[in-house]
DNA sequence: AACGTGCTCAACCGCTGGAGC
DNA sequence: CGCTCCAGCGGTTGAGCACGT
């Protein structure tokens, strides 16, 4: 640490370790009255002696309102397993599909459960990939992209959100990736740039279009999203 | 009943990026 | 421009529980 900042809290100052009913209704009640502007003086201002970060987590993990706790549903697991496939180990960015569903947990739950059974939906999709990229393409999901009035970024957002409740397979992220990566939309994990394999699936010479999109706008993204629609329909 | 093992999940730790000075 | 502060994020840990022997 050197000359790095102070620790965020004097370990020998506060509590650590399990929450108790009574702080977390401490918690709460401050929270609900006062908000949470700043969390570093937060635990102080509501009587608790805990870190502002582990009041943070409690609040966000636990006591936020809207939580959905229990058991994930398949259709949860499955989009988790797909999300996951797109955007790697961005929980939050996961979460953010699953409104009530923390980052924590749904790390927890990748961790405990889906890592393994991804591994392999992963090894099964490789074979399968191309016809259930194909029939996902859906007109629904193309035509997200031509809300021209959102910002790339949610675009894209919007774009893997619908495009996942069409229950489109793994590699289908990737392609999108090909599409978008010089708008400096955030990319989700590797390949390089290639050829989308959702193209051979039509059978037609789909790499000459493609070779146009040397240097894609987003118009050009959308005239190929078009025309693989334009093929599914 | 006692013990060992594996699993779950709440919580902690350390790092990063943005904002403010 | 560099420093500090802070919120947020992802990785990791460990207590508690369930289950098998």
């Amino acid at each position: 640490m050197g000359k790095g900042r102070a620790p965020c809290c004097d370990s020998s100052q506060v509590k650590r370790g399990s929450w108790s009913a009574e702080e977390s209704e401490k918690l709460r009640s401050f929270i609900e009255k006062n908000g949470h502007s700043n969390w570093r003086s937060l635990p102080k201002l509501a009587g608790l002696m805990r870190c502002g970060k582990s009041c943070r987590l409690r609040w966000i993990n636990y006591l936020r309102p809207g939580l959905k706790r229990g058991n994930f549903t398949k259709e949860e697991e499955d989009s988790i397993i797909q999300l996951h496939q797109a955007y790697g180990n961005k929980w939050s960015k996961i979460a953010s599909h699953f409104p009530g569903r923390t980052d924590n947990e749904i790390k927890n739950m990748w961790n405990t459960h889906l890592k393994k059974r991804s591994s392999h939906v992963n090894n099964h999709s490789v074979s399968s990939s191309s016809s259930s990229a194909s029939s996902s393409i859906s007109s629904g999901f193309t035509n997200v992209i031509k809300c021209e009035s959102l910002p790339k970024e949610e675009q894209f957002e919007e774009i893997l959100g619908e495009h996942m409740a069409c229950g489109f397979e793994v590699n289908a992220p990737q392609s999108l990736e090909c599409i978008f990566q010089d708008h400096h939309i955030p990319p989700p994990p590797p390949p390089p740039i290639s050829k989308p394999e959702s193209l051979e699936i039509h059978g037609e010479s789909d790499l000459e279009l493609w070779s146009q999109l040397d240097e894609p706008g987003l118009d050009d993204a959308n005239e190929w999203l078009n025309y693989l629609d334009n093929k599914t329909c």
